[in-house]
RNA sequence: GCGCCCUUAGCUCAGUCGGUAGAGCACCGGCCUUUUAAGCCGUGGGUCCUGGGUUCGAGUCCCAGAGGGCGCACCA
C-alpha cells in the first residue's frame, strides 16, 4: 500500500507518539533497540495459577510478563493497564512507592496504548478482585506509532479487518481465538492421522495437467523451461500415484487453487485434507470419517457431541445418518431413478424446478440434488452411492454399475467431505477420461484434460483403496461457528486498492 | 458477471425537508494512591470514498467510477 495521505488529526496522533518515542530514546531506553525480554509467565497461566488468591492477597514469587497494552487507566500516584499476550489478559498495577515516582511518571507520560511492554513484579489481587502484576520494573519493548482502533468497539469495518488482519487480531481477541483454534484443529487432525499410521507428504502445486476435480485452474508460466503451468485444483491424482508406489496410508494437508467466484463459502485458495488408505473400502472410510469428526467436535467442545452453528444445534452422534443418493431424491421430490439417470429426464426435472438450462446431465443432477435434498441435511448425514456420471474417479458398485461406492458428508447443508472407493481399473479410468476429453473439446472449460500418466500408474496397479477429501476451511467454519470463509482465512483475497 | 446495500474525525457512529459538520471514545493540557470502556475540568481535530451534474446553495438529489458487504450465477 502506498503511504496514505494523513488527515491533520491523524498526523497529530502520530506526532504525539513519535514525541514519546524520542523521549524514551533520550532517556536511554530506545524501544527499537531492545533485542530480548525474559518472559517467565503468560497471562492465562497466571490467572489459572492464582485463581484462588483472595482479594487483597499477595503472592511472593516474581514474574515477568510481556505483551501489548490495550487499556490504560491512569491516576495520580497509581496506574492500571491491561496487558494482553497471546494467552489472554493480565492487569498491571503501578504504585509510585513500588515502581518509583519517576518511573511511574515516565510511564504515564511516554507510554501509549498499543505499546509492547515487559513488566516484572509480584502477583496481587486488588481490593476489587482483579488479579494484577504489581509492577516493580518495566521496559518498553516496542513503540506503537499508529493510533489503535476504538477500545470498546474494536475494529468493525470488514474491509480493514481483512486487509489489515494484524489490527483485527490486535484489538479483537475473539478473532485471535478463532485462528488459534484453527491451528489447534489442524494440529489435532495431524496427530489423529499420524497415530493411525498415515504418512504426510507434499505433492506439487505447479503442475502441467491440473486434474482430480472439475474447476478452472490458475495459469502461470515457468520462464526457464518456457512452460505453461497450472496451480493444482486437487491433490488426488498425485496421492494415488503414491499408493501405487506402495505408501499404503498417505495424506496431504495443502493449499488448493480454483479460479472461481468468491463468496461466503468460497475463496480462490483454500486448504484441503486428502487422504488415501489402501485395502479400505468406502465403508471403512465412513467409519473413519465419523471417528475423526466426533473427535474434533469433542476437542473444541470439551467432550460434547453437539455444536452450535448459525443458531442451530448439530448432533454428532455415531452412527451418522445415512441416505442413498437416489433414495433421498425419491423421498424428498418423488423423482424416479430412470428419469434422474437419463439426460432428458434430468433436464425435464431441472426445468420444472426453475433451474435455468443445465449444460450437462451431471450439472442438472447436481442442481436437482442441491435444490431438493440439501436444504434438509443439517445434522451430519452421509449421502451414499452417488451415480457414476457425477463421479469420474470413483469405483462402480459391483451390484449396480450406474452407481459408485462414494459418499458425501453433509453438515449444516454444506458439503463437508467427499469420499469413495477409488477406481483402480485402468481401462474404466481411460474410458472416463476419454469422455471428459470429449466434454472439454465441446467447450466445457472446467473439465480437466486427461492425465494419461495417471492411467499408466493404474496399469502398474493400485491396490483397492478408499480416499477422502475434507475442506479444512469449512470444517473450521463449522467448529468455530463462523458464517463466512473469510473469517477463518487469515488473509482472504481482496482487490488491491 | 448481475442485483441490492454501505463508504462522514484516528475508531465507533448520528446527520430531519437541500441551507456553512455532530456525539462518544481516542489524542493534547490539568486534577486524582484500588481502576475495570475509570472519573472530573478544559483545548484542538473533517478531501463527508473519487469525478462529473442539477441548484442561489449538495454530506443529503442525479450520473459515472473505486473499494467493501450480502444475495444470485459459477464452485468446494
Amino acid at each position: 500500500m502506498d503511504t496514505p495521505e494523513l488527515g491533520v488529526r491523524e498526523a497529530e496522533l502520530i506526532a504525539a507518539r513519535r514525541a514519546n518515542l524520542a523521549a524514551l530514546r533520550s532517556a536511554g531506553a530506545d524501544p527499537y533497540a531492545v533485542t530480548r525480554y525474559e518472559v517467565t509467565a503468560h497471562a492465562a497461566e497466571l490467572q489459572r495459577r492464582f485463581a484462588d488468591l483472595p482479594a487483597g492477597g499477595e503472592a511472593d514469587d516474581r514474574f515477568s510478563v510481556a505483551g501489548r497494552l490495550m487499556l490504560l487507566r491512569g491516576q495520580g500516584n497509581v496506574a492500571f493497564a491491561d496487558l494482553w499476550d497471546e494467552s489472554g489478559k493480565i492487569q498491571l498495577f503501578f504504585k509510585s512507592d513500588v515502581v518509583g515516582k519517576e518511573r511511574l511518571k515516565a510511564f504515564q507520560k511516554h507510554v501509549d496504548r498499543g505499546d509492547l511492554l515487559g513488566a516484572r513484579g509480584r502477583i496481587v489481587r486488588t481490593k476489587l478482585g482483579e488479579l494484577s502484576l504489581l509492577v516493580e520494573h518495566y521496559e518498553v519493548l516496542c513503540k506503537s506509532l499508529l493510533p489503535l482502533p476504538d477500545k470498546w468497539h474494536g475494529l468493525v469495518d470488514m474491509e480493514r479487518r481483512y486487509r489489515q488482519r494484524y489490527l483485527d487480531l490486535t484489538v479483537n481477541p475473539a478473532v485471535r481465538e478463532i485462528f488459534l483454534l484453527r491451528s489447534r484443529i489442524i494440529a489435532e487432525m495431524r496427530r489423529f492421522l499420524d497415530a493411525r499410521g498415515f504418512v504426510e507428504v507434499e505433492t506439487p502445486v505447479l503442475i502441467n495437467i491440473a486434474g482430480g476435480a472439475t474447476a478452472r485452474p490458475f495459469q502461470t508460466h515457468h520462464n526457464a523451461l518456457d512452460l505453461q503451468l497450472n496451480l493444482r485444483i486437487a491433490t488426488e491424482l498425485y496421492l494415488k500415484r503414491l499408493v501405487v508406489g506402495g505408501i499404503e496410508r498417505v495424506y496431504e494437508i495443502g493449499r488448493i487453487f480454483r479460479n472461481e467466484g468468491i463468496d461466503t463459502k468460497h475463496n480462490p485458495e483454500f486448504s484441503m485434507l486428502e487422504l488415501y488408505a489402501a485395502y479400505w473400502s468406502y465403508e471403512e472410510m465412513a467409519q473413519f470419517t465419523e471417528e475423526l469428526f466426533v473427535h474434533l467436535v469433542g476437542m473444541v467442545t470439551g467432550g460434547k457431541d453437539r455444536i452450535d452453528y448459525g443458531g442451530r444445534s448439530l448432533h454428532f452422534a455415531r452412527p451418522f445418518k445415512r441416505v442413498r443418493y437416489l433414495d433421498a431424491l425419491r423421498e424428498r421430490g418423488g423423482y424416479a431413478r430412470a428419469d434422474l439417470l437419463s439426460p432428458a429426464g434430468a433436464e425435464r426435472i431441472a426445468i420444472s424446478l426453475g433451474i435455468p438450462k443445465p449444460p450437462s446431465h451431471a450439472h442438472a443432477l447436481d442442481k436437482i440434488f442441491e435444490a431438493v435434498v440439501e436444504p434438509h441435511l443439517a445434522d451430519p448425514t452421509f449421502v451414499m452411492d452417488i451415480p457414476v456420471l457425477l463421479s469420474p474417479l470413483a469405483k462402480r458398485r459391483a451390484d449396480d454399475p450406474e452407481l459408485t461406492e462414494r459418499y458425501e458428508l453433509f453438515i449444516a447443508n454444506m458439503e463437508a467431505c467427499n469420499a469413495f472407493s477409488e477406481l483402480n481399473d485402468p481401462d474404466d479410468q481411460r474410458g472416463r477420461f476419454e469422455e471428459q476429453a470429449h466434454d472439454r473439446a465441446s467447450g466445457d472449460a472446467e473439465t480437466p484434460p486427461p492425465d494419461w500418466d495417471f492411467v499408466t500408474a493404474l496399469e502398474v496397479g493400485m491396490p483397492p483403496t478408499a480416499g477422502i477429501g475434507i475442506g479444512i476451511d469449512r470444517l473450521v467454519m463449522l467448529l468455530t461457528d463462523q458464517q463466512s470463509i473469510r473469517d477463518v482465512i487469515l488473509f482472504p483475497l481482496q482487490r488491491p486498492l
